[in-house]
DNA sequence: CCAACCCATGACAACGTTGACGCCGCATCG
DNA sequence: CGATGCGGCGTCAACGTTGTCATGGGTTGG
């Protein structure tokens, strides 16, 4: 009642004290040491009990050395955005089977903060880093790799830098939405992406673009409309779209967030234009919008896959995951371009 | 080259002595203390970067004492599911302003587990601890809440334990939504819940309850499904509820995932019964969702300030924070009791 | 010209734990 | 019965950093 207040936390040399044993002996007791007597042991239990003492796991990691540490960094854009929290989800939960612990902090995409991130946790020693990057160089990262601080790229490959990477198929996926569309007759497809300096978002319409060429498609990008951060900007940019003379026919958004804008800006239109969205929506299946799936937790899954591999002490050259996408077609996808204006 | 692949990562004693200085003033140099010649701190910052040196945050957070941690621990039942990662990341954003990271991690409602990670944050020294607990008892957190560790409970309420705490107005939200079916006609209201051992839940009922009495309708607890913990074990309960005769003219589900299986359910459902959810979805706009909204991401943000209070200080009794909850009319809530049976 | 002072730097200890090693006493064995 | 082995426990040092105190040289001021 004296002591409760002022001393900070117990210290192992206080459960020793208390139990009568040196502090070599209590660290055996309590950390599940053999050659310890059963009395002792319990002994020593009880006193750590009585004085709320919990062993202190900073001076052991530091004691043990830094590749004992048990967090992993995991830095994405925005953890409300169910791409990432899903992500983060699938990751977190093959991590933990291995003890090890996610410590997560969202960029906003903003590569300064970034930055200051990954520092921040390099310096506590992190045991890997997961990081779905913003940034468009990566070399600083450099001397951390190879001291053997595993790196894991995923959504966003590495710059400059050689190390394990999960992407999507966003080439395929992107293409298979336009071959989609141009197949059901729309040659004016009105294409919303987000932040034009990200490579998922170039990926997907490198792919697109390969859809309409092969579809005989030119001057597609009269109808694209580029860094719809938010959903705000995406509703915005689709009603813009829709204003223009002649209207596109089909919208093909380039992520979720893109997507939900496109539905809010669509919301009781009489003649919606075709929509095929990137990234799955959460009630799609019952709003009947055709996507381009894939699987968010898998890619933690693979992520945690590969990172373990190098705490394992693989040493191999980085590897690179693809995560398959696949065209879900509900309706959306496959309305017939409106006979308002001749082909 | 021969020296980069064996030693492990440098330490300030190298960077010291590669600069010509001491361990200490290497420190004051990197530490961005005065009273340091500029020209040595530019010697030191060269000799740091040559290494690829970075301070160690572990040995400094030793050094210094517990209360100098940066990390703040987060257990929450799910991180995919919207409602915990909004919370998780308003509760990010002000805590980082103060330079305070997240670790966060999923209890997957297993009370066990989260004793089990809620004891190795501790052990790792977090400044505090934010908690969306499963279980049903905390006086395994009385020590740590006397040692000054500060707890913030959110979402539900700490039971045998004065903690600062965060919830929604649940008996409200759930009062209204049931005060708004009976206005409209509904006697038979199927009632769809999760786990019954959950606070949120057996609150919720209660404001239903209340509204069933205040508009004279008895056993209103047959139509009422409990433990459907996840969107397949709700669409199940719905489809259940709809096959009874009479079937309800109405359904309330107690929580985001339910609601998402009940629109499952009744998808293509050629005269569905009226619905109002718990918790706002994605799309509830789009879909004309009527829900019982509110605002996970201020959750979060109340969290951070009561933990940043206690953090700077703050020694008052517990405080409980009530989030308000306001009902959104969007149409599947409003649809009147279909004529098939008498009133 | 000497005292008082400040600046830049260094030596040392301590944070709390655990690995390496050593010691003592009792049981086992040839 | 002495040698060997091992279970139980203690001593010591080290992990990498930073707070405290001390030191030496240069500057200022009376």
């Amino acid at each position: 009642m004296t002591a409760d207040r002022k001393a900070g936390r117990p210290s192992l040399a206080q459960v020793a004290a208390l139990s009568g044993v040196s502090v070599k002996t209590a660290s055996r007791a309590l950390g599940g040491e053999p050659r310890v007597a059963p009395e002792t042991r319990s002994r020593v239990r009880d006193a750590a009990d009585q004085l709320g003492y919990r062993l202190n796991g900073v001076a052991r990691e530091l004691r043990r050395g830094a590749s004992t540490s048990t967090l992993v960094g995991l830095l994405i854009g925005d953890l409300a955005n169910p791409f990432y929290s899903r992500l983060a989800g699938g990751l977190e939960r093959d991590l933990r089977m291995r003890g090890l612990q996610l410590i997560t902090a969202s960029t906003d995409e903003d590569p300064e903060w970034e930055r200051r991130l990954a520092d921040a946790l390099l310096e506590r020693r992190v045991r890997g880093l997961v990081i779905a990057s913003t940034a468009t160089a990566h070399a600083h990262f450099a001397a951390e790799h190879r001291h053997g601080i595993p790196f894991v790229f995923v959504d966003r490959p590495p710059v400059e830098l050689a190390a394990d990477t999960v992407l999507l198929d966003n080439h395929h996926g992107a293409r298979q939405a336009g071959a989609h569309l141009t197949a059901a007759g729309h040659r004016r497809i009105g294409v919303v992406g987000d932040l034009s300096r990200l490579s998922t978002h170039r990926d997907r319409l490198d792919g697109f673009a390969a859809a309409m060429r092969a579809a005989g498609v030119a001057n597609w990008a009269d109808y694209l409309v580029e860094n719809a951060h938010d959903v705000a900007a995406a509703e915005r940019a689709v009603l813009g779209l829709l204003a223009r003379t002649p209207p596109p026919t089909a919208l093909f958004t380039l992520n979720n967030r893109i997507t939900l804008g496109a539905l809010l800006a669509l919301r009781g239109h009489p003649a919606p234009p075709a929509l095929v969205g990137f990234d799955e929506v959460d009630v799609g299946d019952v709003l009947g919008v055709s996507v381009v799936a894939h699987d968010p937790e898998d890619m933690g899954r693979r992520a945690a896959g590969l990172l373990l591999d190098r705490i394992d002490g693989h040493r191999g050259p980085a590897r690179q995951v693809v995560i398959p996408t696949r065209l879900l077609a509900r309706g959306s996808g496959e309305r017939p371009p409106a006979p308002t204006a001749g082909s």
